[in-house]
RNA sequence: GCGCCCGUAGCUCAGUUGGAUAGAGCACCGGCCUUCUAAGCCGGGGGUCGCAGGUUCGAAUCCUGCCGGGCGCGCCA
């Protein structure tokens, strides 16, 4: 664990600072030490630049500050050494052998005495197939989900299914309306082929049959209220559609590793009048309250505060509030309720939020959706379908909802309902995890034969369900397995078929994974298939291959050496020391080896403090690369010095097992081959 | 118009709490498979960090203004 050396070197130097310059306890300058990575091994481990901060202060060079300092710390347990840089930094040398040796026993599990987290994340309209966009959603909620679950907390993830939606109703009506299809005549077609693809074609056909007479809105209008209230076939229709669909997605999501602890259904939460509850607090609180003029007359609506930031909440309060002294501005209004008395979005949205936090009083029933090893639950409004022996499902101290930035507003407007309730706590715990979109290169949406000529003068064309406009996830895992596939079957000549595909699959997996992650969230995602399609470089199966490979040397060093992984731990303590405390290359890149992969606890860490997962990803890349420089330059299995030999092996096995674990953190599999 | 995001090598992107010589992948050029898997490694060329001010011992990073691009701001979700 390398965060409580941080702790340690930090508090050390506060006692040693204050105690030297006669800085009291509080002063800012002690309370945040920064302590960072030595750039290079040669340098030490982790580098202190306090003695700048220090320098103006006391009027002295860092350089003389920075010795005094060093020479004042003495000896710590843990560390080799501490010194001051020519430049100012005090540079602290671990005790490598120990570090090595304790590393080497598995890590403690983490454990956390916070309340529990949902992530909700997927939320894909249940009427088509899942697109690269959607992919994006769901490998990040996915990763986060486990970044918390390696910090030790207590995770529960939630897909949502609008199943009341436009959406849904616009493909019910193209099989009515355009195809003319019973119930039972769409039963057999889901039964005999690609249902989430028939819909993808059928909802964009549905889409230019709407525009081509605007009259036949109205029909959609209809639909839409016959699935929220009525028994009609149409409504039949639309539950039949959702259901399968969601299957599909959940089918194409297990292709990727990821699963989910609960479904919930937009269609309970109407069943079950979550709304209705939750409209009666927003109403006697007065958050809500009915517009009796103007264009949004007889609506229930909420006046929007600007105020109210994005990110996490700040305790300083600009006192520099700029007035908005400009009084033709009219104060922005959301509808809540619309004049015909039905839920916007994003009363549904509330009243799903507060239910999330355990504050609506309400409770769904609970089925059985999926059985076998990995038990789904469903959300039901049918007390006689419920499934006994549910888990207490929401009731959450920390909520983050996985929604790209486009949604930025309507989840402003979460926060802020929550806290005009006087949930201040749940409203600093109501997190959007805001992401950017992912969009076609011109050249990807070209080869798939869409018609750019609208976006020509644009950096990248959009991806469109509506439009049927789009890379399907599952043809981009099929591309993947298949590319793969080759790969795996030009290597190892001699596998079986069904492995050949096992691995293959997994490597598809990682690689598309890895893509999702890889960019910061902030970053349009210019999809490039071929890019996409890559093994090679900054990829999933790179660091597929870089655990592959470290893995193979065990075997072989049993076989001719007799040495066990799981026995190096003993074996180490009695090998020398020498080739790890040298001041050389060989002891410094062995070292450095297994220092950067002791960095994992650190970087997860950081990554959820920050909700930025491309820095795991980055990390694992850099990890990876370290590795394979190492496994280049010096030999374990042709070593003939036996402690070096040790030592080697010791640090691959630690490396190797650490990045399988930052793999892991993005749904990634170690496959035994490659 | 208002709000949020992005701008770093030819292309795609990293750059942590402001800190040591601004890095990586792709592409390009040159090397390395009788030695643990070449999905790899080593070397090379390639930078006004959008522009201009400011703060600081120190700025790609923080502040202000501007320029360019994207996305929001609906009785859609």
């Amino acid at each position: 664990m390398i965060l409580p050396i941080h702790t340690l070197v930090r508090s050390r130097m506060a006692e040693v600072v204050g105690r030297l310059y006669d800085i009291p306890a509080g002063d800012p300058v002690l309370a945040a030490i920064p302590v960072e990575p030595a750039p290079r091994r040669a340098l030490g481990d982790l580098a202190v630049p306090i003695a700048f901060e220090l320098a103006r202060r006391l009027r002295k060079p860092p350089r003389a500050i920075a010795q005094e300092i060093a020479a004042a710390l003495g000896r710590i347990e843990g560390f080799s050494r501490i010194e001051a840089a020519p430049n100012g930094y005090v540079n602290f040398f671990l005790d490598r052998p120990a570090f090595v040796r304790q590393w080497l026993r598995t890590a403690p599990a983490a454990t956390s005495s916070e309340g529990k987290a949902i992530v909700e994340h997927t939320a894909i309209n249940p009427n088509k197939a899942a697109h690269i966009g959607h992919l994006r959603n769901a490998a990040l909620g996915d990763a986060l989900g486990r970044l918390l679950r390696f910090l030790g907390r207590d995770v529960e993830i939630q897909n949502y299914i609008d199943d009341t939606g436009v959406q849904v109703a616009d493909v019910a009506v193209g099989f009515r309306e355009l195809e003319h299809k019973t119930l039972d005549e769409v039963r057999r077609i889901a039964d005999t082929g690609r249902f989430d693809y028939y819909c993808w074609d059928l909802y964009a056909r549905v889409t230019e049959w709407y525009a081509g007479d605007t009259v036949r809105l109205q029909i959609r209008a209809a639909a839409l209220h016959d699935i929220e209230h009525g028994t009609s076939e149409t409504a039949d229709l639309a539950r039949f559609v959702a259901d399968r669909i969601v299957r599909a997605h959940l089918a194409t999501m297990r292709r990727m590793n990821i699963g989910y602890d609960l479904l919930t259904w937009e269609g309970d939460i109407l069943r079950l009048h979550f709304w209705t509850h939750a409209f009666e607090f927003l109403k006697r609180i007065g958050a809500v309250f009915l517009q009796t003029e103007g264009k949004l007359k007889g609506c229930w609506v909420m006046r929007i505060d600007e105020s109210v930031a994005d990110g996490p909440p700040s305790n300083d309060t600009p006192a520099t509030a700029p007035a908005t002294d400009d009084a033709e501005e009219e104060p922005r209004e959301k509808v809540i309720v619309r004049s015909d008395g039905t839920v916007t979005y994003v009363g549904k949205d509330m009243a799903y939020q507060l239910w999330k936090f355990g504050l609506l009083g309400r409770d769904f029933y609970y089925r059985a959706f999926a059985e076998g090893p990995d038990r789904l639950w469903s959300t039901t409004s049918d007390p006689a379908a419920a499934t006994p022996g549910a888990p207490p499902f929401g009731r959450a101290s920390w909520v983050c909802n996985v929604i790209d930035t486009r949604q930025s507003y309507l989840q402003k407007l979460l926060k802020q309902a929550l806290a005009a309730l006087g949930y201040q706590d749940q409203a600093a715990h109501s997190i959007h995890y805001s992401y950017e979109m992912v969009a076609l290169s011109h050249a990807t949406a070209r080869e798939l034969g869409y018609d750019t000529s609208g976006d020509a003068d644009r950096p990248f064309v959009e991806v469109s369900g509506r439009k049927g406009q789009g890379v399907k996830a599952d043809d981009l895992l099929d591309r993947l397995t298949e590319k793969a596939a080759a790969e795996v079957s030009k290597r190892n000549a001699e596998l079986p078929a069904s492995q050949v595909r096992h691995i293959a699959e997994s490597i598809a997996t990682a690689a598309v994974r890895y893509f999702m992650v890889k960019f910061s969230r902030g970053k349009v995602i210019v999809f490039d298939i071929d890019e996409a399609l890559s093994f090679e470089g900054e990829s999933g199966p790179y660091l597929q291959y870089a655990v592959v490979r470290a893995n193979n040397i065990f075997p072989k060093l049993k076989e001719r050496h007799g040495l066990d992984r799981a026995d190096l731990g003993s074996a180490l303590a009695v090998a020398s020391n020498a080739v790890l405390v040298a001041d050389n290359d060989e002891a410094h890149d062995l070292w450095g080896l297994v220092f950067e992969a002791a960095r994992l606890d650190e970087i997860v860490e950081q990554a959820v403090r920050t909700l930025e997962l491309s820095v795991v990803a980055k990390y694992a890349f850099g990890l990876a690369q370290a590795f394979n420089g190492f496994y280049h330059k010096y030999s374990i299995l042709n070593e003939e010095r036996e402690d070096a030999r040790l030592w080697r092996a010791a640090a691959v096995a630690y490396y190797s097992a650490q990045l399988a674990r930052a793999l892991d953190l993005m749904g990634c599999t170690v496959p035994n081959k490659m």
